[in-house]
DNA sequence: CTGTGATCAATC
DNA sequence: ATTGATCACAGT
């Protein structure tokens, strides 16, 4: 039998091989001799036959790793399209697909862990027989009624450690043929350890009834298979709409589930809630599992002992059975792009492998990516809405505090501290909330102590050798830090082209705004939450459960603390400082801000208490910001894409941004020309219609050591798009040349950094 | 006339 | 990605 194996290599085509004697299903891993090396690659079709090539080449297949397809039929189409669409050799992408110590060409059981169990292999009923088969061997026979009431096997190690037995009565029991010593496969879950909080379930909302109604309507096919967005306010309950799909779709139905969301290390309250209702048929796809225990979780899904994965983006992938459901929690969050290859969107995945399988896709979120909103008004999505929040709770109302102003109100702060970031406003409220005991949350987009150094007297910024950013000062480790490529040098005492002392530390960051909190709040207990305080590996977790048990007055943290996060204690909100992700050259400047506001401003207010929220900005008649403060999704929507039509970007048409990059400048420029020219070459002879905007240096136009230079393409027409993608990497697969030099191909990107 | 490096084609 | 072939130019 003659097959297509695709290989994790930087080659756009797959080879066939021979299987001697017998068949191989596709999804199934090989072993083949490629060239002079021995490969690991996967099944993925019969031979085609026309197979481009000599059969005369054709070899065998070297090994078959597995008589179970590690990539199932569904996954291998997903994998399909998206090598296809993001434009990447199929082995490249079912090597993502799978858990890494699988593509390292192990067989499919040698990474399960075992352990050595004592089982019992013989049924000892009457008294008269126990007597007959033991006599006087006292210990042997406690041990075998131990091993009766533990359901019949037990761990060897744990019965010579903890329970006294010896080897001798051990093997006592196995020389008397009553039991015997066996591997066992261990399946490491170190969820199972943990608790699940439980939720109060609440009686559905009227909204959330007539979404669950039509979700549930859905799984039986009674809807279209169309992708649906569920827009629901925050705090509206989109969770327990997502619980009831799923019980429907795994409890009724007995079918499987996958629950993307966007970190999972920041939304532990969402996963204990899941865990709560559907116990030990979950697993939970941590980025802190090991490799051991990722596998493990996958194989059990595989096998059908799991039946819902949750994970971030990678969980599209999951090998669930008789996939059901796909819910995209907080769909309009970047982190469900991977910056890396492969590029994908993991959104667009979930959509594809739920039209794949006929499963239902449920795309939640407060602030819907422009993209999900355009499509959900122009039919292609159906849309949901939950207005109103759980028990008529209020939104938060949201208060400007105009940073630009130099009236009283910063005079004030500004005698007392002349770099004050929190005003007189805010100030008062946090003591307010101090008092009553409640909560408070401060947002600032910004980690370290000062974003950048300057020198007063000759304007001198001190730079990252090696990318074009300024370094960042963390006062803690007393360190200028690059956020980049984690350079790090001393700070200065003396400014090297000038010799002025005279230093300045600028842009306020959550260290700075930490100390700030700590001076004028001596009494609070406060915990900050940022990258630098949370690379130890549960340190998430340690941090949210301080604040959930009403061990922190103030919790201050950038971006991190403003996702999913439900603490009814907390009743107050401040946004440190707004124009953060607004000043970023990036199209969606404005659409993160208002994401970010409505999204943080969402955690306030939601226990009985009711809460505010202060948003400090010197862009308060922005619309991203008013509307925020309205808690104005479509009013901010319509403007902005109406925004997006001068100059045209998404959702007006498709975008791919091309960076090349390499270590010297001249070399890039050049480089980046000459494939600047190969595509505008393309699209005129083919009439492809598609525009080329650049090339210009990228934004942060050296990174690590590598100058960047890039150029945008733009197109309505997914197909041409892809046309011309496919062109530039035949183009560059083979080139030859300084191999310095790289190309990045970026489809629909998510940042243009 | 050999040796090192860059460039290119091929891999079932 | 990696290997082997080919070709240029430098040092002998």
């Amino acid at each position: 039998m003659l097959v297509e194996v695709a290989l994790p290599l930087p080659i756009p085509r797959t080879f066939t091989y021979r299987v001697p004697g017998g068949t191989a299903l596709p999804g199934t891993r090989v072993r083949v001799v490629f060239g002079k090396r021995k490969l690991m690659g996967w099944i993925v079709a019969p031979a085609t036959g026309d197979g481009g090539g000599d059969p005369a080449k054709i070899r065998d297949v070297d090994a078959l790793l597995e008589s179970q397809p590690s990539i199932t039929t569904d996954v291998l189409d997903l994998c399909r399209w998206l090598s296809d669409y993001y434009v990447l050799p199929l082995g490249q992408v079912l090597k993502t697909a799978v858990p890494a110590v699988l593509s390292g060409g192990v067989g499919i059981d040698a990474p399960s862990k075992t352990r050595r169990v004592l089982r019992l292999t013989r049924e000892l009923l009457t008294l008269g027989e126990r007597e007959e088969v033991f006599g006087r061997a006292q210990r042997q026979r406690e041990l075998f009624e131990l091993l009766e009431n533990t359901g019949g096997s037990a761990d060897a190690a744990h019965l010579v450690s903890q329970l006294g037995f010896s080897h001798v009565i051990i093997n006592g029991l196995v020389s008397r043929g009553v039991a015997e010593i066996a591997e066992e496969r261990v399946d490491r879950d170190p969820f199972s350890a943990m608790p699940t909080a439980l939720h109060p379930s609440f009686t559905l909302t009227d909204a959330q009834r007539d979404a669950v109604r039509v979700l549930s309507n859905a799984t039986r096919g009674k809807e279209g298979n169309q992708p649906i967005l569920l827009r629901g306010v925050t705090g509206s309950g989109k969770t327990l709409v997502y619980i009831e799909l799923l019980k429907e779709v795994v409890q009724r139905q007995g079918r499987g589930a996958i629950v993307l969301v966007p970190e999972i290390a920041l939304t532990p309250q969402t996963v204990a809630r899941f865990r709560a209702v559907f116990g030990d048929v979950i697993a939970v796809l941590h980025s802190a599992l090991s490799e051991g225990e990722r596998f493990d979780a996958w194989r059990m899904l595989r096998e059908g002992e799991k039946r819902i994965a949750i994970g971030a983006r990678s969980a599209v992938f999951a090998p669930v059975r008789d996939l059901g459901a796909i819910v995209i929690d907080e769909e309009h969050e970047a982190s469900y792009k991977q910056s890396e290859s492969p590029r994908y969107h993991a959104r667009e995945l979930a959509i594809i492998r739920a039209q794949l399988t006929g499963a239902v896709c449920l795309l939640g979120s407060a602030t819907p990516a422009l993209e999900s909103w355009h499509n959900a008004k122009a039919g292609k999505y159906k849309l949901l809405e939950l207005p109103v929040r759980v028990e008529g709770r209020p939104l938060p109302p949201v208060e400007v505090v105009d940073l630009r102003r130099k009236d009283a109100n910063v005079k004030v702060a500004a005698a007392l501290n002349p770099n004050a970031s929190l005003s007189p406003r805010l100030v008062e409220l946090i003591w307010d909330r101090l008092g009553k005991n409640e909560q408070t949350i401060l947002l600032l987009n910004r980690r370290g102590y000062a974003t950048f150094v300057q020198c007063r007297s000759c304007g001198e910024v001190w730079h990252c050798p090696n990318c074009n950013v300024s370094l960042t000062f963390h006062r803690g480790r007393k360190r200028l830090v690059c956020h980049y490529c984690l350079h790090e040098e001393s700070p200065p005492s003396v400014c090297p082209r000038c010799m002025s002392q005279d230093i300045s530390f600028k842009g306020v960051g959550t260290e700075q705004v930490e100390r700030e909190v700590i001076e004028t709040f001596p009494q609070a207990r406060i915990a900050r939450m940022d990258v630098d305080t949370t690379s130890a590996k549960w340190a998430h977790h340690d941090i949210l459960g301080r604040v959930e048990r009403g061990e922190v007055d103030i919790l201050l943290g950038t971006q991190m603390i403003a996702k999913g996060l439900d603490f009814p204690g907390v009743t107050l909100v401040g946004v440190v400082n707004a124009d953060v992700a607004m000043n970023l050259p990036d199209f969606r400047a404005s659409e993160r801000t208002f994401q970010l506001l409505t999204q943080v401003a969402g955690r306030a207010g939601r226990g009985e208490k009711g809460g505010a929220v202060i948003v400090q900005t010197s862009l308060p008649n922005h619309y991203a910001i008013k509307c925020a403060l309205e808690h104005d999704y479509i009013g901010f929507a319509e403007r902005e894409i109406e925004d997006r039509k001068g100059p045209r970007y998404p959702p007006h048409l498709r975008l791919s941004n091309i960076i090349i990059s390499g270590t010297e400048e001249r070399a890039t420029i050049a480089e980046v020309e000459k494939a600047a020219a190969y595509v505008n070459g393309v699209i005129a002879s083919n009439r492809w219609p598609v525009t080329l905007t650049g090339p210009a240096p990228a934004p942060i136009d050296r990174i690590r050591g590598r100058w960047r230079w890039h150029f945008l393409l733009r197109s309505e027409s997914a197909k041409a798009m892809g046309l011309v993608l496919r062109s530039l990497q035949y183009r560059y697969e083979f080139k030859a040349g300084p191999a310095e030099l790289r190309l990045v191909m970026d489809r629909d990107p998510v940042s243009l950094l």
